[in-house]
Parts: structure tokens; C-alpha cells; sequence
DNA sequence: AGCACGCCGACT
DNA sequence: GTCGGCGTGCTC
């Protein structure tokens, strides 16, 4: 018989093995100081010596015995920790992901900050001192002060009032935008808090719908069941998604838990969550990209210690410490930047579902144009599906026109007959139209007429983009440039031109049709600064403009009232890529932009041109038809063997030398198809990504299908480490490893 | 990943 | 002669 074992005593260790963020998984074994040892327990983030530098390392195990020598001592201890679920958690991305554990507990933990310098504390809360029944009213008398009024705005937006804290950190104005106000006597700083927490909710909206009743219903009864319970939120834009976060949140903090709100990257944070420090005001934690590192380990404090209840971030807010975790919301949980595209390349959407499996907590993916894994799942009852089909107040969604533009396009310009009647119409009308050209990019390429050459990059296979500025021809990839050529390289024709996206153009055709109107244009030469989207938009958002041409920039953030056309240009765009969610992709932005269109109300009108009319997609897009839209596409998924009915995994191998790079793919793709054979892993490829070519570097993709563990990719690694390792040259080469990739490039 | 060591070519 | 390129090996 055995005694029963004592579980070992998580601190007091003489020895420590930890992770360290280099890609080696093995935990490096230190010595532990007497003086540490009461500080040091499994989770400890500690700085410890690796080679010549100081590294940060978290603790995996502790050990009685060196299993290394010479075995050197840690450093320093930090306050900084990862607790048990989220030790679990980096095990699980690391395996999932083929990253170290050191790597994947890294990414789960702020920043490590040398310095510890102590920012002045900035005390009480700026109030509005000034009543505005609108923001209209602010800009005359602030016109020549583009901060202040932004703040004020800002200010507006939230209520009224925030505290110091957030004007300065969160949304990073600077002390003298503040002191420029004062100044005016246009703010001033209290102490005291106006509105009570959790108090602004039930003033918004009245009553709610049946469907938000019914959806609101089963969250509670799967919160209160404390077990592991998905969720596909699928609502219509203007459904009223947010109110349902709002709701179960506020209950969740009720009974003591903590909640993670996940947002794609957007630069419009503090209107968008405004409603959410309305209600959840001081105890809400906004994190964002702008933070500095110090800024983000203040908020981590704040969170661990359980001063902030709610989270609301990005990607990486899935790793908060959350006291009392008991839900995760994935708001717009089709967005591809929830998909991390540096080391470890993890999708937060799949970090949710698995902290949520770890941890028993409801997990609810939002979105009025979910992804076709989480539709397939919601189908195959893994999620609970919830939908709120009608947007709040009844409006009916918009009417969609399409014009197939191989019968109307006049005489090669941008705007069929149909499209220009409704732009007309609207224009008597007083409504405001928005022309969306779907390009992914705004690049523009120098092209000679006479032979066809394409201005291209010395180290990359890409053409140059034109840059007016300077008269410049740029390098996106590796920052290459030159000035703009005037003759052609090749034929020395000087009949060159500018190719690209237009909104230019498109700008100047309607200017020639409708003299003098207001038109704003969105791109890259229109949006440069930090806050030039933002602008645009708000200068759009005040009505004075009829029109608004842009990109795919327009179809995030803000929603306009008065837009009541859409009309979209080069609608299939993006469908002939390589990529073989581009049917989706299209779809769903489609529907988000035709989403624009009338509101409040008002049936609004969507014209889309487009010369692939009889794409399956439209015949869907035309009825709002999402369901009969995903049945056919994950019937294509299925015949094709792709997500959701397969897994697959991205090598994109790159070197810059191509005789060593071909090698070590020939190698690795011989072995990995003998360990396939035994399995149900299919191999395509290797072949040239779409730019073979990067810095110099010369690329190879090798795309992985099928049905494959843990232990398989990491045996996939190890065959590379190993065939590397064997080829002359071989270190050279280097391997990207995306496991459930969302881009193909 | 980062950093040192060491072996080859082309310069003051 | 050495400066510095990158290929190789190692880090508790």
C-alpha cells in the first residue's frame, strides 16, 4: 500500500526549471538564493542569466536537485506571475501552435519593463464644463484646436466626465490638451463620481426584443450552470448584439465573476466602448494598442488584482487574469485579426474556446456574419445557436440591386446607369451615399502602355508603389525606394501610368458628374496621421458631405445615419485569390457595407456592380440570405476537404539561398509525405506563395490538410530541425510555422 | 532568438 | 596584414 502522496509544496525550492522565450521548448534548470526563495513559486516570472544577457523566464517546476551543471542563479524575482489556468493555457498553444512553452507563456503575460519609473499619479476625474446639446456645437469655437475639441468630443461621447487616468493613458492625450481646456474653463477636474456603475444600462433601451429576451435566457441559465458553454451570437447589424454583452456582463459582475470582452483591432477605442464605461465605469480595464508598455503592466495590476472586473481589448486581452473569470465574449468573431501573425500565431477566437473548456466559462461569439467554422458548429450543435434576426425598432434591411456590369459598364468608366440614377436620386433627396470600391490595398504601380513593364522592387518580387509625395516609387515589403522613373526600364517609352485602385477617379468621374457636389475620399493619401481615419469619418458622420468614396477602411467603426446608397464598385474583387475563404471573405464584407445603408427607420438601397454576376454569392447577398449562403459554401468545404472539415497548417519555408531552400523543402516534404502516408495528412505543394521573393529571401509554401495531433506537427518539426540541420547550408533556411492559417500570402 | 566564435574574401 | 561577411553551435 501506498501512502497518500502530500502534493509538493509549491514554494521554499532551492532549484526552478523555466521557460524561456527562445524557441527551444526544454526548461533551463536555475538556482534559487536563499534570499529569493519565499518569492518563487511555480508561475514566478524571474530574470535569470542566458548566455551574456538577462532574460525573463517563467517558472514550470521546482526541483530539490540541479539536473545541470553548472547550474547559474536566477537573478531577480518579479510580482508578475501566471496562474494555474493560464500556465495550462500556454501549454495547450504551445503544443497546438508548435511554438516553446517559454514562447507561448510569454505572450501571456505583459511586457517585462526595465525601468520602473513611476508616473505621477494623475488624480480625480475631468468633467464637461460647458453644456452642448450636440458636438456639432463644439467645432466653430474649437476649429483652430484639433485635440481639445477631439477630447471634448471624447468627453461628450462617454457621458460627460472621465477619470485623468484614462484622458491621459487610455486615450493618450497629453497633459497640455487637458491644461489648454482648463484654461477655457471648458472642463474641469472633480473628485467625486456622477453617475453610478452598472447605472446607465436600463436608460438606453427600453424593452427588449423577444429573440434578446429568449438569447439573454440562455446565457444566464449557462452561467449559472458553471460548466464549459459556447455560444454563436448571430445578429444582424443594428440587432442589438451590444446590449446583450451589456446585460450579461452586468450580471456576471453581480454575482462577483469577471468577464473578457475580445474587439477586433480598430483605432476608434473610445467611442466604440464608451457604452461600456458607461456601465461598467471604474471597474472596466480598456486595453489597445496605443498603450506603452508600462501603461499595459498598470492595467495588468489592476485586473490580477481584481480592481478592474471587465476586460475589453484585443487579441491579447484573452490572457487577462481575470478574477473570477466566468465568461468571454468574441465580438465580430469572424474578423482576421483576432489571427496572430507573429510568434506563437495563435487565432484568440480558438484560445477563448480552449481557456473557456479549461476554466468552465460561457464563451459567446458575436457577429452578424459569423465565420463558416463557427456556422458549421453552431449547426452541428457544438455551439448553441442564438439569433436576433430583425434590427431593433423594425428597420427593414436594405434593398440590394445588382448590375452586371459586362452589360452596363459606360464605355470603361466606374459607374453603371443603375448606380448613377439611385446616386442622383439620393443627391435631390438630400441623403448621403457611400461608394465602396472593394481593393484590399491602396497601392498604386507605375506601368508602362507601350510594353507593359511594371516598376518592380531590387529585393523583392512586387511592384513599387507610387507615392506622391516626393515623387517616390516604395517597397511595402522591405522599405526599397527610389524616385518615381520617368522612361520605361525596359522599352524606354516614356508613356508611363499609374495603375492601382482609383478613388481618385472615381472621385473626379463623379465631380464631372455632379459639379461642385461634396465629395470625401478615403485613402492613403487622405488618412495620413494617426488620427486620419478618425476624421474622415467624423467629418462624414456631421452630414455636410453627400458622398463618400473609400475602401475597406469604411466598413469598420461608426455607423452614419443619414446614408441611406451604397454602391459598390468591383464587387467580385478578391474572389479569384488564392485563398479559399475568399467566397466568405466577399460575402461578409458585402453584407457589412450594404449594413451601411439605411437606418433608423428608412429602407436603404444597395447597388453592386460587378463583372462575375453569376457567382453563387450574389444570388444569396440579394436576399440577405446568410444561411442559404453558408450551405452552399461549406458544401464546397467539404467536397474540397477544407476547414471546417479538415485542419490545416501553413510551412512557408524561406532562405536566401535558393539551391539550400529547395533542398531542405525536398527533404522535408519527402519524409513528411512517408509520416503522412500512415495518417490522413495530405501535402500540396511545395510551391511559390504569391511573392516568391521578400528581402532577398526566396520563398516555398507547403500546405498541410487533414486530420493531424499534436504529436504529428511536432514530429513535422523535428523532421525539419533535423533535415536543416543535415543540408549544407541548411541553417539558412528558415520555417514559419501557422497552424490554422487565415492568410495565404 | 541572440550572441560569440571562426573561417574566408577585399580593403585601409 | 585586419575588418567583417555569414555559417555554426550554444545557451541552465
Amino acid at each position: 500500500m501506498q501512502l497518500e502522496a502530500a502534493p509538493p509544496p509549491n514554494h521554499r525550492a532551492t532549484f526552478v526549471k523555466v521557460a524561456l522565450p527562445i524557441p527551444i521548448d526544454t526548461l533551463f534548470t536555475y538556482e534559487v538564493p536563499e534570499e529569493f526563495r519565499d518569492r518563487v513559486s511555480i508561475g514566478t516570472r524571474v530574470e535569470v542569466p542566458l548566455g551574456r544577457r538577462i532574460v525573463g523566464g517563467v517558472v514550470f517546476e521546482l526541483a530539490a536537485e540541479s539536473d545541470y551543471h553548472p547550474t547559474r542563479k536566477i537573478q531577480n524575482t518579479t510580482d508578475v506571475h501566471l496562474n494555474p489556468q493560464l500556465i495550462a493555457l500556454a501549454r495547450w498553444i504551445a503544443s497546438y501552435y508548435g511554438c516553446s512553452r517559454g514562447e507561448a507563456a510569454q505572450a501571456c503575460l505583459p511586457p517585462r519593463v526595465t525601468r520602473a519609473r513611476r508616473s505621477a499619479r494623475l488624480a480625480g476625474k475631468l468633467r464637461l464644463a460647458i453644456s452642448v446639446k450636440s458636438v456639432d456645437e463644439l467645432e466653430r469655437p474649437f476649429s483652430r484646436a484639433a485635440k481639445q475639441l477631439a477630447l471634448l468630443k471624447t468627453l461628450f461621447h462617454v457621458g460627460g466626465e472621465a477619470p485623468m487616468e484614462t484622458v491621459c493613458g487610455e486615450w493618450g492625450y497629453s497633459r497640455a490638451v487637458v491644461k489648454g481646456l482648463l484654461g477655457k474653463n471648458a472642463v474641469r477636474v472633480v473628485q467625486e463620481s456622477r453617475t453610478s456603475p452598472l447605472a446607465g444600462i436600463d436608460r438606453e433601451v427600453k424593452e427588449l426584443s423577444g429573440p434578446q429576451k429568449t438569447a439573454l435566457e440562455a446565457l444566464a441559465s449557462a452561467l449559472a450552470s458553471n460548466a464549459f458553454s459556447p455560444f454563436l451570437l448571430h445578429g444582424v447589424t443594428g440587432s442589438g448584439k451590444t446590449e446583450i454583452y451589456l446585460r450579461a456582463i452586468r450580471d456576471v459582475i453581480a454575482s462577483g465573476g469577471g468577464c473578457i470582452v475580445l474587439v477586433p483591432e480598430i483605432g476608434l477605442i473610445p467611442q466604440a466602448t464608451a457604452r461600456y464605461r458607461r456601465v461598467f465605469g471604474d471597474k472596466l480595464a480598456i486595453i489597445h494598442s496605443r498603450l506603452t508598455p508600462v501603461q499595459r503592466l498598470e492595467m495588468w495590476r489592476k485586473i490580477e488584482s481584481g480592481e478592474c472586473r471587465v476586460v475589453l481589448g484585443p487579441r491579447s486581452a484573452v490572457f487577462s487574469p481575470v478574477r473570477n473569470l466566468r465568461m468571454i465574449v468574441v465580438d465580430e468573431e469572424q474578423d482576421d485579426s483576432y489571427k496572430q501573425e507573429d510568434k506563437p500565431r495563435y487565432h484568440a477566437r480558438s484560445v477563448a474556446l480552449m481557456r473557456g473548456k479549461f476554466e468552465n466559462l460561457t464563451v459567446l461569439l458575436g457577429s452578424a456574419t459569423p465565420s463558416a467554422e463557427s456556422f458549421f458548429h453552431a449547426g452541428r450543435k457544438r455551439y448553441r445557436r442564438l439569433e436576433l434576426p430583425e434590427r431593433v425598432g423594425g428597420g427593414a434591411m436594405p434593398r440590394i440591386h445588382l448590375v452586371d456590369m459586362r452589360r452596363e459598364s459606360t464605355d470603361g468608366g466606374f459607374f453603371s446607369k443603375t448606380l448613377l440614377d439611385y446616386l442622383e436620386a439620393n443627391i435631390k433627396a438630400g441623403g448621403q451615399s457611400i461608394i465602396f470600391l472593394n481593393k484590399r490595398g491602396h497601392a498604386r504601380f507605375i506601368q508602362c502602355s507601350a510594353c507593359g513593364w511594371v516598376a518592380g522592387c531590387n529585393n523583392c518580387d512586387i511592384s513599387l508603389t507610387y507615392h506622391r509625395v516626393g515623387r517616390r516609387a516604395r517597397c511595402h515589403f522591405c522599405g526599397f525606394a527610389k524616385t518615381a522613373p520617368s522612361r520605361c526600364e525596359t522599352c524606354g517609352s516614356s508613356r508611363l501610368f499609374f495603375s492601382g485602385v482609383g478613388t481618385q477617379r472615381v472621385e473626379l468621374d463623379l465631380q464631372g458628374f455632379y459639379p461642385g457636389i461634396g465629395i470625401l475620399r478615403m485613402d492613403a493619401d487622405t488618412t495620413s496621421g494617426k488620427r486620419g481615419h478618425q476624421r474622415i469619418l467624423e467629418e462624414f458622420s456631421t452630414g455636410r458631405y453627400p458622398i463618400l468614396i473609400g475602401t475597406q477602411m469604411v466598413t469598420k467603426g461608426h455607423h452614419f445615419p443619414g446614408v441611406s446608397l451604397v454602391g459598390v464598385l468591383h464587387a467580385e474583387e478578391g474572389l479569384n485569390f488564392p485563398d479559399f475563404r475568399s467566397a466568405e471573405k466577399t460575402f461578409q464584407i458585402l453584407e457589412q457595407v450594404s449594413g451601411r445603408s439605411g437606418r433608423e427607420g428608412k429602407v436603404g438601397e444597395v447597388v453592386i456592380q460587378t463583372f462575375m454576376p453569376d457567382h453563387y454569392l450574389f444570388s444569396f447577398l440579394k436576399r440577405h440570405d446568410y444561411s442559404g449562403f453558408m450551405h452552399e459554401e461549406l458544401g464546397i468545404r467539404k467536397q474540397l476537404n477544407y476547414p471546417p472539415f479538415a485542419r490545416i497548417l501553413l510551412a512557408s519555408f524561406s532562405s536566401t539561398n535558393k539551391a539550400a531552400l529547395d533542398r531542405v523543402v525536398a527533404g522535408w516534404v519527402r519524409e513528411v509525405r512517408r509520416m503522412a502516408a500512415k495518417g490522413k495528412a495530405e501535402l500540396l505543394g511545395p510551391s511559390p506563395p504569391l511573392v516568391p521573393r521578400i528581402r532577398n529571401r526566396h520563398r516555398e509554401h507547403v500546405l498541410i490538410k487533414g486530420d493531424f495531433t499534436a504529436a504529428d506537427k511536432k514530429e513535422m518539426l523535428a523532421v525539419f530541425s533535423k533535415v536543416a540541420a543535415a543540408a549544407p547550408n541548411g541553417r539558412s533556411v528558415e520555417l514559419r510555422w501557422d497552424v490554422d492559417p487565415e492568410s495565404f500570402f
